[in-house]
DNA sequence: TTTAATTAGTTGCAAACATAAACTAAGTGG
DNA sequence: CCACTTAGTTTATGTTTGCAACTAATTAAA
């Protein structure tokens, strides 16, 4: 019943060329001092309010990321995955169009599919934040806080198939963003520049910024 | 950055009367001393392999309960939920039949929603385990967790009916139940003893004593 | 021993829903 | 102004769902 180490990670995904793409901080501090991780740290007991708190402020670091989509992922426990000894992890992911991140010499962009290296049990934390990313886009609106507003509904389409890897029918895509009703059309607002018909542009009503709105089916 | 309480607490539900109860157990330390609350305490760091692992010793303690589906629900925080100080819980919620349950003295079920005076932010990790439980039973086999083996599906329905609070078609339930396919009949087993037609015995597949199937559609 | 009552489980059909293909709409570039 | 491309809708077809009515199997009572 020795000491527990408490900290608090980050997930923060992003779409970038159709794939899951992870921010990665280079460590400041042992242990794995100069190595790519989760970005994370810390419970500040004299200013968080509760984890979530810690989490956000941990976001608050990376500019451009306001306040994103953020949800509690889980929290990873054991003797051995921090050197230090027993450790906890609450983790949190965050979703954000990939609009807004800038990377930088310590906070660099990762296809999740291509990880090597990752310290502590970080690998599997992002696995594990994909999987629940790509669960809930099968039948939620969770895609749409990857898609950088304002954005049609093709393109959002696409967001989601790269998310769920096949291929939606149209038709059924559209009918099932109307049944959400997490999308509200700009007035007069269309895409442009493109050899073809532009097409109506959307945003995410303001009530859904932060939550879900879930479908009885799959989308 | 000073000191974080860390605490593992079990909210372990059944369901008796068709109504949703949690088993509270009489606290024998301070804080809160001689009050009902959740089975809980410190992570073991010298035995205890993560926080489950964990959750699995606290549920031990209560006769009966040998391995039921186990399922972490989150972690609560903050610097007021508990009067030592800044403190993290990381909850687990189990579901088991209610026959397994023998309840004594310093461990009661209480029905969840007549939850009085519980300390901590125990009535808030309840209520959000409940609501767990009831989303998960509108898509998944989740409830068959809560069902005395052996059962017939007629009372399986009873059960998805009492957590989700609605009526179902019979023969929309059989057919999700077979698309489940986390049942097995006991050949020749029926019930018995009452005036009507006897009904088919079922029993969990081994292969899911501990896992969830999941639906496309609702149930 | 028959009949009534009750619940288990199945069948058939109509309505609701989902999917694919074909269509119309609206832009750009030659 | 015509070919090309993608946006968005319509239509037809196939699949899923839910209700009602059916058959099946038991007990209790006539």
């Amino acid at each position: 019943m020795s000491e527990v180490i408490c900290t608090v990670d980050v997930v923060l995904l992003t779409l970038r060329d159709d794939a899951l793409q992870v921010l990665l901080h280079r460590r400041e501090r042992e242990p794995f001092v100069g190595t790519l991780a989760l970005p994370g740290g810390y419970v500040h007991t004299d200013s968080d309010r509760d984890t979530r708190d810690a989490a956000l402020r941990v976001l608050r670091d990376k500019p451009g990321v306001h306040s994103p989509y953020l949800e509690q992922l889980g929290t990873f426990s054991g003797p051995a995955r921090d050197p230090r000894g027993w450790s906890i992890s609450v983790v949190y992911y965050a979703l954000v169009p990939d609009t807004l991140i800038t990377e930088a010499a310590d906070a660099v962009l990762c296809s999740v599919d291509d990880l090597r290296g990752l310290p502590f049990d970080h690998a599997q934390i992002v696995a594990a934040a994909c999987e629940r990313v790509r669960n809930k886009s099968s039948y939620s609106s969770l895609p749409v806080h990857l898609c950088p507003a304002p954005f049609t509904l093709p393109q959002l389409q696409v967001v989601y198939e790269a998310l769920l890897g096949e291929p939606l029918n149209k038709v059924s895509f559209r009918r099932k963003m109307d049944e959400l009703d997490v999308l509200e059309a700009i007035p007069g607002a269309f895409s442009s520049g493109n050899a073809h018909r532009p097409a109506q542009l959307y945003q995410v009503k303001p009530a859904w910024r932060h939550a879900l709105s879930l479908s009885e089916r799959a989308i």
